[in-house]
DNA sequence: GAGCGCTTGTTAAATATTTCTCTTGCAATT
DNA sequence: AATTGCAAGAGAAATATTTAACAAGCGCTC
C-alpha cells in the first residue's frame, strides 16, 4: 500500500465484486482462480484484475493463479471488512424490515445492532412471523443515546424520502462514521461523515440506458 | 448524440444522480439550477456536470442555468426512461415483497406487472396487511408464458443466492432484455442480455474502505 | 535438476476522463 | 440600445485509468 499513492475508486468497487465471485467459487469448492477466470466472471480485463491486486501486494503464484481462500482473506483485509461492523437501521418499513433479517449482512460480518422507527409499536406489523426475531425496534427519539451505547458505526436510512435528511442529521449528530442511504432522496452530510446513496432506480436507469442505446 | 461517439459509463451513472437531485429541487419548488449547484449536490466538479450534458445537447441558458423541469425531461429522454418499463420480480421473500410495493418505482415509471415464487401460497405470509394489494404472485413454472404475455422487459431477481442463476436462466429463456440481480450471488447471462448486479454489501464494503483508509 | 507450460507482476503505451480556461451569449438594468 | 454580470459551452491541457506486452518465477514432468 506504500508503493502506490492513489488507488482508483473503480478498483475499490471491483475488489468488492471479485470478493463476491470468490465466495461463489468457494461454494463450488474451487481452490484456485486465475486472473482470467475472475476477469471473465466480472466482465473485466485480466490485466485489470492483476493490476487491481498489484496496488496492494502480491497475492498470486505465477503459473498457478490465486488461492481462493487466501485472496478472499486479503481482499477483506484491504477493504477493512475483516472485522465486525456495527450497523443501525432507521425506518422499519418494508425495506427496513427486509434488511433486518438479510442473511448476507450477517455472513459478511455486518451486524445490525439497533433498529429505529418513529412508531415502533406500529411497525411490528411489517415484521412477518417468518422473519424470526430481529433486533428490537426502538423509537428514533433515543437514537443518539442507543447509537453511542451500542457502538453503531454505520447508519442505514430506510425511511420515506421526506424523512431522509432529518434522519441523516440525527445520525451525524450521534457520531456515526458512515451512512448508507437507501431512501430515494439524496441527502447531504458534513465532510467528515462518509455517505453512499443507494438508489434502486439508478440501477434500473443504467440498465435501461444500455437497453435503449 | 452524433457529436460524440463514446459516452463514458460514469456519465450515465451521474445523469441518474442528477435526476434524483432535480426531483429533490422540484419538490422544493426551485425553478432553475446551475451546474455549480448540481455539482455541489452530487459531489462532482461543475465542469463535469456541463460536460456530461454536452455529450447530448445544449440544455442550459447562459447566464441563467438549467430549467429544472426541462433538464429533468431531457435526462429522462437520454436515459430512455421517458416511457413505462415493465418489470417482473422473481423470489417474493422479504426483499421481493418490499420491492413489489416500492413507491419510487411507480413514481419513476417502472411498473411491476408480474411476480413469481417457487411457492406462491406460502409467501403470502411475507406480505403484510400494510402493503395493500400488490400484483398477484404466480408460480415460477409459468414464468416464461406470463413474461411473454405481459410484455415484461426487465427481470429482477430477489431469490436466495442458491437459486439466482437458475432464475437468471429462466428469465433469459423468457426473452427479457435486461436483468437486475438483487441476490448476493453473481450470475452470468449471454451477451445479448444486459445484467446489473446490485450487491448491498458492496455498497457497505465501499463505505467501509473509505472509513478505514 | 533442466526444460516446459502456464500465469503472475510490472512497465510502458494507449485511451479515456476530468479539469481548467476562455469564449460565447442570454437577460437584466439603466 | 448599450453595458454588465453571470453561467453555459467548447476546446485544450492535465490526469487518471485501462490495456497490452513482456519478463519473472513457480511447479510439474522427464
Amino acid at each position: 500500500m506504500a508503493k502506490y499513492s492513489k488507488i482508483p475508486e473503480a478498483t475499490i468497487r471491483r475488489l468488492s465484486s471479485y470478493l463476491k465471485c470468490l465466495e461463489d467459487l468457494e461454494t463450488k469448492n474451487e481452490k484456485v482462480a486465475s486472473s482470467a477466470l475472475l476477469a471473465n466472471m466480472c466482465n473485466v480485463n485480466a490485466a485489470q484484475v492483476r493490476k487491481d491486486f498489484a496496488y496492494f501486494g502480491e497475492f498470486g503464484v505465477r503459473g498457478m493463479g490465486y488461492n481462493v481462500k487466501e485472496l478472499k482473506f486479503n481482499i477483506k483485509e484491504i477493504l477493512g471488512i475483516n472485522r465486525e461492523w456495527k450497523i443501525g437501521v432507521v425506518g422499519i418499513g418494508n425495506m427496513g424490515s427486509a434488511l433486518l433479517v438479510y442473511k448476507d449482512f450477517l455472513k459478511q460480518n455486518y451486524k445490525i445492532v439497533a433498529a429505529f422507527d418513529i412508531d415502533p409499536a406500529k411497525v411490528i406489523g411489517h415484521i412477518s412471523e417468518k422473519m424470526g426475531r430481529p433486533v428490537e425496534i426502538l423509537h428514533v427519539d433515543i437514537l443518539k443515546e442507543v447509537v453511542k451505547a451500542r457502538g453503531v458505526e454505520i447508519g442505514i436510512i430506510t425511511t420515506p424520502p421526506s424523512e431522509a435528511q432529518k434522519v441523516a442529521n440525527l445520525l451525524v449528530d450521534a457520531n456515526v462514521k458512515g451512512i448508507l442511504n437507501f431512501s430515494p432522496s439524496p441527502v447531504t452530510v458534513p465532510k467528515h461523515v462518509k455517505l453512499r446513496n443507494l438508489f434502486f432506480t439508478s440501477a434500473l436507469d443504467n440498465l435501461v440506458y444500455y437497453l435503449s442505446n
